[in-house]
DNA sequence: TGACAAAGTTAGTCGCAACTAACTATATTA
DNA sequence: TAATATAGTTAGTTGCGACTAACTTTGTCA
């Protein structure tokens, strides 16, 4: 293999990673304070994940200065960013969680479920989209399942 | 509400809870060793861990002696496991996962996933399989959805 | 029954990820 | 431009959950 790419990041620095991600895309910098604010994390903490990250090669950061990701901290976020939306597109779509505890058990579980497991849910919502314009609705069916 | 039954348990003591549950059902006795061994630990972990298992009323053990499940642990951990099946046969039975991949993915989604989630994935298996008795076999349209 | 092996515990260390309190740098504005 | 508010950092602490090394208890068998 050319480049070995396992990533051996915590649940809590991929946080970090997805927080700047969504900052960054929302507002074009993710300055410190928002990322506390997002992650519900004292602005001490952000500075310690940021040398982290910084160590890593996943940020550009430097004390008093931008926060940007690098290009292998983009991708990683993008990765997890990813695997939250499956996630939560599976959750809501499919089983018909409320938003709000889908949103929330996809931020869990996205540090929890391998690549395999995810795009076998990707796949299968997307299944269940071809069988529902043919005339199959499975979730529909699903759902008044549910109800009894 | 009568009696508040929200346990906050880690994800490492929901491990414990489990592997002496299995143990006691494989076994009758749980013995240190072979904790430590299922869980990939030192012995001195486990001891650390049934320390604190003890003062949650979780566990009944004395320095030296066995170790059972009090009350409230068995149900803990008969949750744990009762998520951890379910989890497994959605990965295998529906998404068509490698057993070996979705036993691992599920021992890590068990402690992340809600009550909620995990009653659904259960609904969702069993209509499944009653579509298939009814002449639908999702499962199976869906494995061959994957093949392309 | 006494020696030895196996099981279990204790003590001490480490890394991670959070916190608070106090300090420094930056930005705003009067 | 100097005062002040805001943002960011540093230092030090805590709790968890793992580890190793060394010790104690228990159990076995010659």
């Amino acid at each position: 293999m050319a480049a070995e790419k396992k990533r051996n990041l915590s649940a809590s620095l991929e946080d970090y990673l997805e927080a700047i991600f969504n900052l960054t895309a929302e507002s074009k910098t993710a300055r410190s304070k928002d990322i506390a604010k997002s992650l519900g994390v004292s602005r001490a903490s952000v500075t310690g994940a940021l040398r982290l990250l910084k160590e890593k090669k996943l940020a550009n950061y430097e004390p008093y200065g931008f926060v940007t990701l690098a290009k292998s901290g983009r991708a990683a976020a993008a990765e997890v960013v990813k695997k939250h939306n499956i996630l939560k597109t599976f959750f809501v779509n499919v089983l018909g969680i409320e938003i709000e505890t889908a949103q929330k058990a996809a931020c869990r579980a996205e540090h929890a479920l391998g690549a395999k497991v995810i795009s076998q849910l990707l796949n299968f919502i997307e299944f269940t989209a071809k069988e529902n314009k043919n005339g199959y609705d499975i979730v529909g069916k699903f759902w008044k399942f549910c109800e009894k």
